[in-house]
DNA sequence: TATGAATGAGTGTTCATTCAT
DNA sequence: GATGAATGAACACTCATTCAT
């Protein structure tokens, strides 16, 4: 399930060091230029050193673009983490959720462009292994929808909430030059789990309703 | 509004038949490798002409590009147009709306993947084309809402519905790892309509309270 | 010494109109982009046919350069014959010839130019064949000043002030932008008579000032 | 005034050291095939490196031309400083400009051929500021005939006969198919200078006579 | 004869990657 | 560890030439 990228660097410490000024200056150039336009001459320039010293922490162009990738799920589970680990139980800690999530999203949506964007220059490998790290963020939301509305929801309703949920915070960075025209971001993330909370709202009046008969 | 893409060929009869071969290689062939890694003479191949025939037909590889994403939007309004023409007004012609909609995001699932991997390959002129053509394709939607729920809706909702209605239907395509694995088609469409309706069904009875009130 | 374009047309006449055409078109795109920027279509173009026809009409595209080479020096010999054949023992006669050749220079300075730009893109054979016809015309300058000076220049000097003469015709063309700015082509023609007569007066004197010791 | 060619090579020897590898590697190159006939792979084997270190030089092509073209003029003008700043008052100094110049465009006559039919594929820019220095070169000429000839000489004698040196010295080696089948660098040059003297002394005297009545 | 669609070898240029210093 | 000069495979694009109609 691991996938590392070797490099020919002994000090781990600058490994670390070096790779975080790698990945913040590929975002700002990916997101400007895209992976494929961006050069590694460019890549290493935004990142602060040379081309050589590029190379020594990295083995293939492809790897800027999986360091990114590979960052982004692990900093949205970190931060997603603190918050469901509290309450996941009431509705309460389904909007608790949402709006973490939301905000995370406009914090990374750059980040999140790349992601959308660039994924399939990956090798299949590193695909998968991304993709699956979706796949666990995904299943937070589930785990809340089950919690909070275990005797509301089908399985398959569960799935598609979830996935609904997923992509409109994804939807809030990657279409935000129409939604970010009329909406704020508190504005959306209202108006959004208002919506969902209708829908679940529903479905429960449905199901006492079928429960009572 | 519109933009052409200029040809040395005089036989516009012609041009639209090598057009066409062009768009259903390139989909093919963008699809498995996207845009960037595929070569303008793997794209003459999958066209079935060579390399100096492709560039008879257009000026530059970004009109491959181009021509692919152009052409989805037309598609789809067409079609969508003779679904919407018929009633505008009723729940069932919103359910007949999505239904054809996610149906047709179903047929060009791989166009549809294309169009949103690479539309920022595009020149920033060409992407605003596109994205013209994509908010004519939302306000289909939109149109639909306010003749079915004017009293219910604001205009807040009405846009957030459309855009979340539009978007679930491109992420059948382009979520299918997930998503097709474990709903058909008919599933898809049945389970997202009927959280649609369940929305909708909410946000009426709230009014309708309020407005007794 | 004959070097004949081989065309597949058999209606000689129409061979002659067409390549006329060419001629006429060639030399005027040649001026401004050059015989290598030229593509064949726009020497088809600037001749008012296809490039289909073009190809009736030529082999290889370097035959359009030789057509317009060969064309120049057959005009100016033509043209400098008429002046020539009526009177060559004196020094009216010598002016005339250098007045008709620099006037035939201001005319064909377009042809001229291309002839010395271009020259060497030609194949070897047609390069020496073009040459001798300049060889040709070098004659004509050296016939006239044998006779006229006979006793006093040595045939290093008619070689020299052939070759001077010569060129300080065509540089009237291809340095337009130093002498045109400066001179008329009177003024010109004058100043460089002028400067030509200086010359042979003073070998003229002292050749006799030698004879006479 | 100045026009650089950019390169992506920081050490500034480096760069002056490879250049002249290119420039001496182009000339023999344009010199045999002409500049659109030679191929930048050519190029970059003819200066001794490949392909990817010829563009680390350059940017593009045309560079590789203006270089030639540039260096030209550079050198003649910092060879013939050295003649001229001695002396410019007497007749012995202009035989000895001429000398000097017969013999560097001798030296220099692949380079000149080059510059001759290759001048006008330069971009506009370019081909001015080559031109300015040509200019430049002129003025040598005429500060000499200005110094030696003040009474005897109109201004437009003087620019009329600088031109004709100039181009005299010039077609040493763009026309030695012909001359340097005749004569010796020695011999043209006592021949051309001879002439050049016999002018200058009959419109002295011409002048002179007009003074005395 | 005239046309112009089709061809593909060839060209300028880029850029990921290596390696000597 | 860091540098950046060198490399050459690979790419987009052009254009002379052909040939079926």
């Amino acid at each position: 399930m691991v996938k590392e990228i070797s490099s020919s660097i002994k000090d781990e410490s600058l490994i670390v060091k070096r790779r975080a000024q790698l990945h913040k200056g590929a975002v700002t150039l990916f997101k400007q230029k895209g992976f494929h336009r961006a050069t590694t001459r460019e890549i290493a320039k935004a990142a602060g050193f040379s081309i050589g010293t590029l190379y020594e922490y990295i083995r293939k162009k492809e790897d800027v673009l999986f360091l990114v990738c590979d960052a982004i799920y692990d900093e949205v589970k970190a931060r997603m983490k603190a918050v469901i680990d509290t309450d996941t139980t009431s509705e309460s800690s389904l909007f608790q959720a949402v709006e973490s999530y939301f905000q995370l999203m406009d914090e990374l949506q750059d980040e999140v462009l790349v992601l959308y964007q660039e994924l399939k220059a990956l090798p299949k490998d590193a695909q998968e292994y991304v993709l699956n790290k979706e796949k666990e963020m995904l299943r937070l939301f589930e785990t809340i929808l089950e919690n909070s509305y275990k005797d509301v929801l089908s399985q398959n309703e569960i799935t598609l909430i979830s996935n609904n949920i997923f992509i409109q915070g994804q939807m809030w960075g990657f279409r935000r030059w129409v939604l970010q025209k009329e909406f704020s971001l508190e504005q959306y993330t209202q108006h959004q789990f208002n919506l969902l909370k209708s829908q679940l709202a529903h479905l429960t009046q449905i199901k006492q309703q079928g429960g009572v008969k």
